[in-house]
RNA sequence: GGAGUCGUCGCAUAGUUCGGCCUAGUGCACCACCCUGCUAAGGUGGAGAACUCGUAAGGGUUCCGAGGGUUCAAAUCCCUCCGACUCCGCCA
């Protein structure tokens, strides 16, 4: 949600973000016309109930004819009251709707326009080469015994698999690893639920422009979450928080649900696009003055993963038409695939300064003692679809693909993951 | 799933019988000052959350798990929901 005060006297920073965003400029005014016509309707209520407590003061201490005498003059004013309490319930209502209509005004320096306007920050690593032809995720995969896309499908349907073995192992490893990373930059590691009430989805923005992404469960009227993000931004809910100590900072490890509603066709092959992955999260409550410090530290701790890894990838500043209604900011980054000849996301960081935390009423103590809202922001630090760049980065010739050093550990010093059968492309994996 | 007990301003509690004296009291913790030769005790005062009117000083309104209802008036009565606990049942 938007800062109310914003909207009342700072009004163009909104129209600004709006026009950025290619957004509905008009909803501003709707706002602010509705802001005004709340505070009417609450200014009338208030009046009529402070002299109905006095009536109902003096009431209380008469008797007798006094009393009827009383009671017969309260009463027209009760109705009246209940009149202009159902006034405000409804222009509340409507100011409700209208101002979260309005997106979280991007920051200075988010380029403006659509998805295709984004601007590259830096391109870290080299691009891999191979002086032979280089297999994608999934044949290496199901060389490999650790992808098998066809048993998935069987048991749970399209953009389903099985991790298996190596693949199984290799996903393990790299939470592991993510999470170890996240341990030592002082992370407190949380195992959130994946299934949550209706308005927790609803306060963190997930209903919606995500609204049809979204598993959910009309049975029990829960959502299944598509990030741990949810879980996290709602740990938090109606509470103040002290942020003395620093920024709060957890690791959200889950696994995630998306339904891929409207990516029909689009990257069907292998592990890209699934219904359900796993993931390590960040996510940041801190005050308002540190959030942009902090969001080039998640960005910062993104990309020491990406180096372990021996990624080769890009930062991106992503346009202010592709953020997400809560965020001010966005960095994703894009691994290179071979076999794709481009650049894929694999990590997402958004800033959402106070935009989710008003929503979902998130709040510390600042300089003066008057509660404020933090600000919060979230991260990717590992996620499944990171198998495919590894996997498609360090293949051999033959098949077998060198393990990272930084995830060895992890795989019992394993160095090198190698094929189950001779080579033939199409062999099926067997039990 | 069944039966029962319960939910009060950070924590702990009073208040709910029988609606108005609740402007929600008290203890602890907290903040400021005073006193005191000292990591203590005592004294005085302050202090909940949110919205709103006002340049300000200062007002007003709302909030007793949430939402409805009854009433001139609800922490208190009625309904629904959420949550916690206890016992029973069921259980990959």
């Amino acid at each position: 949600m938007i800062d109310p005060v914003v909207l009342r006297e700072n009004p163009d920073v909104l129209r600004r973000s709006q026009e950025a965003r290619g957004a509905a400029v008009s909803l501003v005014d709707d706002a602010i016309e509705a802001d005004l016509a709340r505070r009417a309707a609450l200014s009338t209520f208030e009046e009529l109930r402070a002299e109905q407590n006095v009536f109902s003061k003096k009431v209380g201490q008469a008797a007798g004819d006094e009393k009827k005498a009383l009671l017969a003059e309260v009463q027209q004013l009760s109705a009246k009251v209940k009149d202009a309490s159902a006034v405000v319930v409804e222009v509340e209502a409507a100011y409700d709707i209208a101002v979260r209509k309005i997106a979280n005004p991007v920051l200075d320096g988010v380029p403006a326009g659509g998805e295709e306007k984004f601007v590259t920050l830096r391109e870290v690593g080299t691009i891999p080469t191979f002086d032979f032809e280089p297999r994608d995720h999934l044949e290496l995969g199901e060389m490999l015994g650790a992808i098998d896309i066809a048993r998935g499908t069987k048991v749970s349907g399209a953009r389903f698999y099985f991790l298996r073995g190596i693949g199984a192992r290799l996903e393990l490893a790299l939470m592991n690893m993510a999470l170890d990373r996240a341990l030592e930059a002082g992370f407190i590691p949380l195992i959130t639920p994946t299934l949550v009430r209706p308005e927790i989805m609803e306060g963190t923005g997930f209903l919606g422009e995500h609204a049809d992404e979204i598993y959910y469960l009309p049975a029990d009227d829960l959502y299944l979450t598509g990030t741990s993000e949810v879980a996290l931004a709602g740990y938090h809910s109606d509470e103040i928080l002290d942020m003395t100590g620093g920024p709060l900072r957890y690791a959200g490890w889950s696994t995630c649900y998306r339904r891929e509603a409207g990516s029909g066709g689009k990257d069907t092959r292998g592990i890209i696009r699934v219904h359900q992955f796993n993931k390590l999260e960040m996510f940041v409550y801190t005050t308002p003055d540190e959030a942009e410090t902090e969001h080039q530290r998640l960005v910062a701790w993104q990309e020491g993963m990406l180096q372990s890894l021996g990624l080769s990838y890009r930062v991106i500043d992503v346009a202010a038409g592709d953020l997400g209604s809560s965020a001010a900011r966005k960095f994703d980054i894009e691994a290179w695939v071979p076999t794709q000849d481009a650049f894929r996301e694999l990590t997402s960081t958004s800033n959402c300064t106070t935009y989710q935390a008003r929503r979902l009423d998130t709040r510390y103590r600042g300089e003066n003692g008057k509660t404020t809202p933090v600000a919060t922001l979230n991260g990717t630090l590992a996620t499944t679809r990171w198998l495919v760049a590894i996997l498609e980065t360090h293949q051999q010739a033959d098949g077998s693909v060198i393990v990272p050093e930084a995830l060895r550990p992890y795989l019992g010093g394993l160095e090198v993951m190698t094929p189950l059968a001779p080579l033939t492309p199409s062999t099926p994996v067997t039990a």
